[in-house]
RNA sequence: CGGGGUGUAGCGCAGCCCGGUUAGCGCGCUUCGUUCGGGACGAAGAGGUCCCCGGUUCGAAUCCGGGCACCCCGACCA
């Protein structure tokens, strides 16, 4: 491709709302244009990335046995009616006005549509199959630029299996998969347990990036490569040890005391002495969470053991259920359900609040002076705490989701009536799985992993070109020559050229952009070099240069690109 | 959805507090000339609903009210 001829605006300066590493080299190499919050058109650069990320994606998809499938983006709502998601999604969910269609967010519902249709029989499964489509989610803060858009590209498949046994083999060929595609793609990712959240099911891993730009946050062990989201991560910490004798149950006055830092304080005790209380509101009821010291609840985990949403009290709630402030509030005397964090488990000699303003209690007996408890993991795991499977220690940190795999089971065969008969001649639902990969992401992930500060650093795999050769001065016609001669050996040789032959632009102006758009390969026609019938090859990554003979040239890029 | 910030030429910004010539600077763009291996130089140009609507005023980019858009933090997030 002549660089005189294509639509690649490149950006000298960094666009003011760009904050992002990755938004700031597609804005700037010209691969994306913003239209909206969260909409963003790819343009001719970024879109051939697209095409090459997805390639890859298709020929690890059909490796597994999957089946491309093109499914609408609009959808009749009531489709999403049968499985309640129009309520589960809520605001999330784009609703057209002038007809009753929904924007779809995943395609669950439809591919299980398509299931029920035709799979009637054990005979007809597995079945693994796959699309690479745009997705529409309302996003209410869309950010980091295209990382978290109102609409983005998404592969997305989903088995169909007689077994749970088969589902697992579906599962395990996904995983392998992925890693296939990831590894493919040049990203440093890991895979992390995680929680099935609103899709619900049995099991889920995620496939994390590390980055700021993250937005979730994953644990991970060094020692022992152990990783999960925080939603569901545990750690070795040490509980609290009962003491041989339990005092009584005293009232002290604490007047203005409200966090735990401020009772220790007062008190002049360890936070370890202390029982923090949180309210929530599960349906309609109230369920008090106690929490060793200052440990944080972690609300994922307590939706699992609670198995339903949850929502913090609000004041109002607090002073009519307990009779105080946040702040106050203690397990004795609370009417509802108690769930108490493990690190707690039958611990004795502690203060909490008294249910009372400005008081709190000591010398609490969880055994002794609560009734009905129910004890569950439910903190959130900080960095610098121990490993849970080995003796290592654990990092937190943020993270971008690439892909996800779910074992969904049968939550969506069976609200849609996908059933087939097994060879028993019994009708059962469907066993699923389904598989996101966020396609755009991909290529964000792998600009914030691959650059420097001169721009992108491409490798071989995802790179729009492998060559970007440039003539230097093309108003002078041995350098048009030679350069034009080169565009069209590279170019019969197979290579996929980007030919800087702008007439007018300076020397300095094309090595910045070529440094900018990052192309593995750079080879330089220039004056002083061609005088010695050489030209320069440039390798992006490291910098490194050669000159190379004119009747050379082929062999070198061959050694350098296959 | 809460908090903060921004909106002036394609891009980056100044001007606004304290209202008053013809709204300015850098980059980019057009034409001509000189340059030509790390974002050149000179000359001449083109390009604006100063986010929108309303108000105050003789007069509004500037002051006041309302709205919209975008960015950041948080809440939320298969």
């Amino acid at each position: 491709m002549r660089l005189s001829k294509s639509f690649v605006p490149t950006l000298k300066e960094v666009p003011n709302d760009a904050i992002v590493k990755s938004h700031i080299l597609m804005l700037r190499s010209g691969m994306v244009r913003m239209l909206s919050a969260g909409i963003y058109s790819f343009l001719p650069l970024g879109y051939k990335v697209i095409k090459k990320i997805s390639q890859i994606i298709r020929e690890e998809m059909d490796a597994i046995g999957g089946q491309e499938f093109h499914l609408p983006a609009l959808n009749p709502r009531e489709i999403w009616e049968e499985t309640n998601r129009v309520e589960a999604f809520g605001d999330i969910l784009f609703q057209i006005k002038n007809r009753d269609y929904v924007l779809a967010p995943t395609h669950e519902e439809i591919m299980t549509y398509h299931a029920r249709n035709v799979l009637k029989s054990y005979k007809d499964l597995p079945q693994t199959w796959y699309q690479i489509q745009t997705k529409f989610r309302n996003e209410a803060r869309p950010r980091s630029g295209i990382i978290r858009g109102r609409q983005f590209l998404m592969k997305d498949s989903y088995s169909f299996d007689a077994t749970p046994e088969d589902l697992d083999k579906s599962y395990e060929q996904h995983y392998e998969a992925y890693r296939k595609i990831f590894d493919r793609c040049g990203l440093k990712y890991f895979i992390v347990g995680a929680s099935s959240g609103a899709m619900g099911g049995s099991g889920s891993q995620e496939f994390m990036v590390k980055s700021d730009a993250g937005e979730d946050t994953v644990a991970y062990c060094e020692t022992s490569g152990y990783a999960a989201n925080v939603e569901v991560a545990t750690s070795r910490v040490q509980a609290k040890v009962r003491d041989a004798k339990s005092e009584e149950v005293k009232e002290i006055s604490t007047p203005n005391v409200k966090s735990i830092d401020e009772l220790c304080e007062f008190l002049k005790i360890d936070e370890t002495q202390c029982a923090k209380s949180r309210v929530y509101i599960c349906g309609d009821s109230p369920v008090l969470i106690l929490m060793l010291g200052n440990d944080e609840v972690n609300e994922t985990k307590l939706e699992k053991v609670l198995g339903g949403a949850i929502r913090p009290a609000h004041i109002e709630e607090l002073k009519e259920l307990t009779g105080a402030d946040a702040g106050s509030i203690g397990p004795i005397g609370f009417k509802g359900r108690i769930i108490v964090d493990n690190r707690l488990k039958d611990a004795n000699n502690l203060y909490s609040g008294a249910n009372k303003n400005d008081y709190h209690l000591g010398g609490i007996d969880l055994t002794r002076d609560v009734k009905d408890i129910e004890y569950a993991d439910l903190r959130i795991v900080k960095s610098g705490e121990g490993c849970p499977i080995s003796d290592g220690t654990l990092e937190v940190f943020s993270a971008i989701e690439l892909g996800h795999i779910f074992k969904l089971g049968t939550k969506y065969s069976q609200a849609m009536g996908a059933m087939f008969l097994d060879e028993s001649g019994k009708e059962n639902p469907i066993i699923m799985g389904s598989y996101g990969i966020g396609v755009d992401r991909v290529l964000a992930c792998y600009l914030e992993q691959h650059n420097d500060e001169k721009g992108i650093i491409w490798e071989k795999a995802l790179a729009p070109y492998q060559i970007h050769l440039m003539g230097l001065n093309m108003r002078k016609q041995e350098i048009v020559d030679a350069s034009e001669k080169i565009y069209g050996q590279l170019s019969v040789a197979g290579y996929d050229v980007l030919f800087d032959d702008r007439p007018d632009a300076q020397a300095g102006f094309k090595f910045n952009d070529a440094d900018l758009l990052g192309m593995p390969v750079q080879v330089i026609v220039g004056d002083r070099k061609l005088k010695e019938n050489k030209v320069e090859v440039k390798l992006r990554a490291t910098g490194e240069r050669f000159d190379i003979e004119l009747n050379n040239l082929l062999t070198k890029v061959k050694e350098r690109l296959g």
